[in-house]
DNA sequence: GTAATGGGTTGACTCAGGTCAAATGACAGT
DNA sequence: ACTGTCATTTGACCTGAGTCAACCCATTAC
């Protein structure tokens, strides 16, 4: 189908290709970024025995859709996916990005059907993890679960600071949070702060900002004017990273 | 200090006064919505031996504030309240109404400090749940670690519709969507689904929406010409729910 | 009673961001 | 290279919600 490394191609490889390697917690780079954080080699292994797909998602795909019956929790392990929400009406809204090492599906478990739809921006590699062994295991390893309800509170948390961005921010505030934190999950993965690929549209990060794409465009021409960044369709580059927290430290009004 | 029942008195009172009886999940009459769901009656009583603390907070304090150290999950025994972050500038983004039977303090498991402040909307009463405790609990009981899943993934649910409420929606469907969601949760407590008092300010409620104050007193007007509401100060009658729903359904553009 | 205070309402005006439209650029398929 | 498609940019204009200001109404303090 798709060659293997493909996904990553305009990402700054820094680590050796994944699709090699068997993939399993205890061999995989994002170990310190994802569920099997804090946990003992043999606590590791115990997690590894769980997680009995991995699966490719081709851009555009889903990984899940709205009303799908719930029953894994995913890990990213390569890729980027982003989660929306349909109205009857054809508006959708975007609640979020994934990237590598983060976990997909914690919507789910509150109905046992998943809520959103989990899309793939680009080929993608994805760990699956059967929710309800999860929970039998994180009954018998505390770090597990200590670390599994700090994912879900860190989910919360997100979700307050989108709500606050959509709620009293302004267009430039927005967009600057947006790349200052796009920025800052880049670094956690070892790539660089200032310069990266953006893996979703104009529409989609409006989207999620609550904008019009049109206004998207316009306040990265406006901070490429300002040599705050330097855009070229889809390539960022951040010039001035203290121009962007300042935008979002001055109260305008 | 403030008389027992007073937090009730323009509440539809079906049940008897709480503050006489001794506070136990197993008595509550909340323990249907709340933490001890689907739980037998031994387990409800390990529940209950966690709760040592349950307190009165009175009109316009804090349970709790950012950066606080996290120590509890609290669940709400009676009254109301909101949740809400603060910029550095002095503005400020509330994210929640919590009404009885409903959990505070999530947020807080992630970096283990609390990260909104929560403040008493009315005067209230919060059964404080150890949270390490409670952990424990839930290791060795499934249906609470279960419940307890369900309840955290639950706010993650609503906090995307609340995302999609500041993202994509219109001012009518916004108090509209507000409207019927209180509806619909004091219904599930055994009030009246057409006419309650509004716990909060118009400010309140805005910021809530993502409006201003008198954004949101002017919707009230325009429904109340329409027939949709009748809304006198802090008290609201709605008038018709299908209009309300219809609102929201029929896409303005 | 009167005054003070803090919500809440309403009107007139403004402007940030949306809408509509046209042009350009990137890229895949042939 | 040629074509079609889709994303992006930019300009001109419009409008829904914000701003500012005045006033009203309840409640509490005196």
């Amino acid at each position: 189908m798709s060659p293997p490394s493909k996904a990553a191609k305009d990402t700054p490889p820094r680590e050796t290709p994944f699709a090699v390697i068997k993939a399993a917690c205890s061999n995989c780079n994002l170990r310190e970024l994802c569920l099997p954080l804090g946990l003992s080699d043999d606590e590791m292994m115990r997690l590894d025995s769980l997680i009995s797909v991995r699966k490719r998602v081709k851009r555009g795909d889903s990984l899940y859709r709205v009303g799908q019956a719930f029953e894994y929790i995913y890990a990213i392990r390569a890729g980027f996916f982003k989660t929306d929400v349909l109205l009857e009406d054809g508006r959708d809204q975007v609640t979020g990005f994934q990237m590598a090492g983060e976990l997909l599906g914690l919507d789910g478990i509150c109905t046992e059907r998943h809520t959103c739809n989990a899309v793939a921006l680009e080929d993608s590699e994805v760990c699956h993890i059967p929710f309800f062994r999860l929970e039998s295991l994180s009954r018998e390893i505390q770090t597990l679960q200590r670390h599994f309800h700090k994912i879900m509170s860190r989910e919360i948390v997100r979700d307050h600071g989108v709500m606050t961005l959509l709620g009293m921010m302004c267009v430039e505030e927005r967009i600057a949070a947006f790349l200052l934190n796009l920025s800052q999950r880049f670094t956690a993965r070892g790539f660089s702060p200032a310069e990266f690929n953006l893996r979703m549209t104009r529409e989609e990060i409006g989207s999620y900002l609550g904008l019009k794409l049109e206004t998207v465009s316009r306040a990265f021409s406006r901070f490429q004017e300002e040599g705050l960044i330097a855009v070229q369709q889809r390539h960022i580059r951040i010039l001035d990273i203290p121009g962007l927290k300042q935008i979002m430290a001055k109260r305008n009004h």
